[in-house]
RNA sequence: GGCGCAUUCGUCUAGUGGCCUAGGAUACUGCCCUCUCAAGGCGGAGACAGGGGUUCGACUCCCCUAUGCGCUACCA
């Protein structure tokens, strides 16, 4: 590759952006990256009736929100602009009106009804489908018939009618397809808006694109695109189709609504790096065995070769454990800075240091320090604090039935006992607190450590799962954790 | 129906004719570690869609079949 390479990312803002689209995006960024060229973001808002406002806002926001950052574009201009199609209409018209001058392509009167019925026919007759050329050969006085009458026509691309098209994919070699199974498509819509395959082909050409990654779905209108490119004497670029992404029901992942957003997971509380981790090793591979892949490094690594063509299937628990890794490495403080809305809408606060050792801040990340490794994605996060946020403790039944133990009681009383002499509980004293309780209970009373960790836990959090003992003291705070016991002790005997 | 693409453990994948009694990861599972849950360590089970060729030798190349998916719009 001797000439600068240029891709492009060119979603139509028809809806929530998903995963499928932002893999696309993510190929051709570190396609892009590592042969050090430029990603340009086109959008391709050719469907007045399916764009939906913002849509493109939202495209745009999850690509920032990824690390995705284009070269040219919306917000960032560039030599080549405009940059959404809907402005560019006049180029569309002049390359449209250059083929019906040089008999490449002709206007079409037939009502949409009238293509219905010709495709119901064919379907009975189990015949290939595709528009029969009605227009193909009209004259002109009964073009102008039809313009009397105040049609508006559309535009057809005048296909040979026999001989083969081909192109070549870099990662399938040659796919060729009989012109004869290649009908009259259209390439300017009767409100004036181009078709994909016109306004597609006229930009890439225009905007110098050298490489085309885009999904295994359109192979089938390849041809046109190829048939367009030779009409109008331009050079097609190179085509890398990738494989498509399926969800659990095995079906293209776009078509299906659910919860695929990008924004949902957002929501969720997945990590942009998970996601980006995730999606690069889907449909590519390193030559080696390392998975875990910071952008930066997989543009270093990223080649079209090590891209695969089979498809595959959207898997949650993998795309979970790559976001509990993240969870797990990413820095405390960031991990704790996003789990403040997920806090203050289950609690209504995100901190509650007073009392403890603590600063708010310290405590916070103290908090999510401690819980980060149990949860998927962060909206679990308040699920697994309650202790620490909630005033009364609910107890579970083994956490009952742990304090009902007959050796609970004087575990209680010599915790409380200690915990009265310490007068700054920081985890550093929990811990030493917890180790001397051992020490002394389980050398006088030959106390298991889990009948004496057991019922501090149950009686502090009302359950037997958690964070370590020594983090759930630290939180609490001295008075707290007196409080808590004492409260226990209560609720049992009454 | 037509056209096209694909087919390795449940899932993501390695594998480009001998390195494969098919490797890694995830999920599942056993043990260890451990106050619990995770994490971590060490194990287990688990796949080349089927049939024909080509070849001294096929997961790898060719053909057929099957299956899946995609396209078949004045959607992209």
């Amino acid at each position: 590759m001797v000439e600068k390479v240029r891709v492009r990312f060119a979603p139509s803002p028809t809806g929530l952006p998903h995963l499928g689209n932002v893999r696309t995006a993510l190929f051709n960024w570190l396609f892009a990256r590592h042969y050090g060229g430029a990603f340009i973001v086109r959008i391709e808002d050719t469907d007045v009736a399916r764009t939906r406002e913002g849509s493109d806002r939202m495209m745009l926001e999850d690509l920032r929100w990824l690390g995705l950052d284009w070269d040219e574009g919306p917000r960032k201009g560039g030599g080549f602009g405009p940059y959404y199609q809907s402005q560019r209409l006049s180029i569309y018209h002049s390359h449209a009106q250059r083929l019906l001058e040089e008999g490449q392509a002709y206007r079409c009167y037939c009502a949409p009804q009238r293509l219905e019925e010709m495709r119901r026919e064919q379907q009975r007759r189990g015949q290939p489908p595709g528009y029969d050329r009605r227009c193909r050969d009209l004259s002109g006085a009964e073009a102008r018939r039809c313009e009397a009458q105040g049609i508006e026509p559309v535009v057809r691309f005048t296909v040979p009618l026999d001989g083969e098209t081909s192109f070549h994919d870099l990662l399938r070699g040659e796919i060729s397809f009989a012109n004869s199974t290649v009908d009259d498509f259209v390439i300017l819509k009767s409100d004036g808006y181009p078709t994909y395959h016109l306004a597609n082909v006229v930009d890439d050409h225009l905007m110098e694109v050298t490489d085309v990654l885009r999904a295994d779905e359109w192979i089938p209108s390849a041809p046109r695109h190829i048939l367009l490119y030779k009409a109008l004497g331009w050079e097609p670029p190179r085509y890398i189709h990738l494989p498509l992404i399926l969800d659990k029901s095995g079906g293209k992942m776009s078509k299906r609504l659910g919860q695929t957003s990008i924004a949902a997971y957002r929501q969720r509380g997945y990590s942009p790096e998970a996601i980006v981790n995730y999606l690069a090793l889907l449909g590519w591979s390193p030559a080696d065995t390392q998975e875990i892949f910071r952008l930066d490094e997989l543009a270093g690594r990223f080649t079209w070769e090590r891209i695969s063509v089979s498809p595959s299937t959207f898997d949650l628990e993998r795309l979970n454990w790559f976001n509990r890794w993240y969870l797990r490495h990413l820095p405390a403080s960031r991990i704790a800075e996003e789990a403040v809305p997920y806090l203050r809408e289950a609690y209504g606060r995100d901190e509650r240091s007073q009392g403890t050792a603590y600063s708010p801040e310290e405590w916070l990340e103290l908090l999510v320090d401690n819980v980060r490794e149990e949860v998927d994605s962060l909206d679990q996060l308040p699920a697994h604090v309650g202790f620490a946020f909630v005033d009364g403790v609910a107890f579970t039944a083994e956490a009952r039935d742990v304090l009902c133990a007959p050796t609970a009681r004087a575990v209680l009383e010599a915790f409380v006992e200690r915990l009265k002499s310490v007068d700054r509980l920081g985890v550093a004293e929990a811990s030493s607190l917890i180790r001397e309780l051992r020490d002394l209970l389980g050398e006088k009373e030959h106390l298991k450590a889990r009948e004496i960790m057991f019922p501090v836990r149950a009686s502090l959090t009302g359950s037997l799962h958690g964070p370590s003992l020594e983090a759930v003291m630290a939180l609490l705070g001295k008075e707290r954790c007196i409080q808590r016991v004492r409260d226990s002790q209560c609720s049992l005997s009454s």
